[in-house]
DNA sequence: GGTATTATTTAGGCATTCCTAAAAGCAGTC
DNA sequence: GACTGCTTTTAGGAATGCCTAAATAATACC
């Protein structure tokens, strides 16, 4: 049963619930209907449908849970939207804050056909622009990534894995400080009472909000004098 | 006023009365309705809502004509359209009886900045895969094509200027014969009785049935003795 | 010119997806 | 264990875009 058996919203719903599903477990109606900018009693209303189609288990005033069927789903649309993300990037030029609001509307009308080429002409990317895993075609994702760069200490450094594509103004900032996946960063202060963290990138050193740092994630992770 | 403004049923109605205008003048509900694939009763009620939105000229009984307005969505539909099928045909290798189906999607969700970065890498290109002219920005689009292959006499020679791209089995059809724009062809024969043509293309002789011919365009015609 | 045929519109509905306002359930507090 | 505040669902409705069946207008024919 090919994504396009599901409506736009359907597949966005979705994906939405699979994300906050990673992050929080169970997907409570109103954390859905935040995350979508639709009212919770539109969402109650599509929730039932998704459960009526076997899409997510529901258990009202309890939240959803994908089922497999709806897992599947939402890791097709992830692909798309990833896969397209990082096409648009590379082959097209297409500024790294810009591709997601591209991405939400082709992830939809993009056929198996084309999803194929685009991934071979990309040779086969296994990352977003942004660093976020592409589902394999079997429905496979590794892990979430679970050290953010606020969660660093004084002194320690790491690779940049993920930046949060949520807020093209924030990726703009990233892209201004050199910040993205791959690169190399060093914790060098970290200012008490919630205060920024100073981190070198490329050999420069600015200065970062606690909050903003939360949204980077980072992996291989090694302390000052060396392991 | 961008064409995101406009639902995708509106975008493909006037795209679609834009094509019929330009055979057969004053467009009919019934021969919207059939080219659209809706019943005369749906097609009715939304010519109602485009003349309330000043998109067409509405007369009851009488059909429909686009105003500039229309006129002007429906020519940016259309190079979205017409630049999506170059795009895929040439950057993804999309066989051309697919790109239509594949544009048919897309054309409504490309932004105007994608469509400026398409064109660019594609060189600015005139023509989609088919031969058929891509308008330009400012909504400019030359005449069509007034010649058809299944008007030439015996001996004359052309150079094919566009197919139909409605039937993507036709297409595959004149991809085998080698048939596609640019490509010169002489008609050998012509059957009476409406028979088939014979024509040479690339130096190899094929029968081509003379309602197929039809729908082919060309241009640059020549008979055999020079002019 | 009247009748048969065809084209078009009207009437009444249905599915989808969203909304607001109001009711009801849940959970923590005292 | 009742109250309170927040979450969630229910009720009722709107917009969009499609459908079938029935009525009506236009046209073509004799
Ligand atoms: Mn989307
Ligand atoms: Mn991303
Ligand atoms: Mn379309
Ligand atoms: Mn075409």
């Amino acid at each position: 049963m090919p994504l396009s058996e599901h409506t736009e919203s359907v597949q966005d719903y979705l994906k939405t619930i699979f994300d906050i599903q990673r992050e929080r477990g169970r997907v409570a109606t109103t954390v859905l209907a935040e995350r979508l900018g639709n009212s919770p009693a539109s969402v109650t209303g599509m929730i039932k449908k998704l459960a009526a189609l076997n899409l997510v288990e529901y258990e009202p005033y309890q939240g959803v849970v994908l089922t497999p069927a709806g897992e599947k789903i939402a890791l097709e649309v992830i692909r798309h939207h990833r896969l397209i993300e990082r096409y648009l990037a590379e082959a097209l030029g297409v500024p790294w804050d810009q591709v997601h609001a591209e991405a939400e509307k082709w992830e939809h009308v993009l056929s198996e056909d084309l999803e194929d080429r685009i991934d071979a002409v990309l040779g086969y990317p296994t990352t977003d622009p942004h660093g976020a895993p592409i589902p394999k075609r079997d429905g496979t994702l590794p892990p979430p990534h679970t050290t953010r760069l606020s969660d660093l200490q004084s002194g320690q450094s790491a690779t940049i894995a993920e930046v949060s594509d949520h807020d093209p103004a924030m990726l703009r900032y990233f892209a201004e400080l050199g910040l993205r996946p791959g690169v190399d960063v060093t914790v060098v202060a970290v200012a008490p009472f919630g205060g920024p963290l100073t981190v070198r990138l490329d050999d420069v050193e600015h200065a970062v909000g606690r909050e903003v740092a939360g949204y980077v994630s980072v992996c291989d992770v090694t302390s000052a004098s060396g392991e």
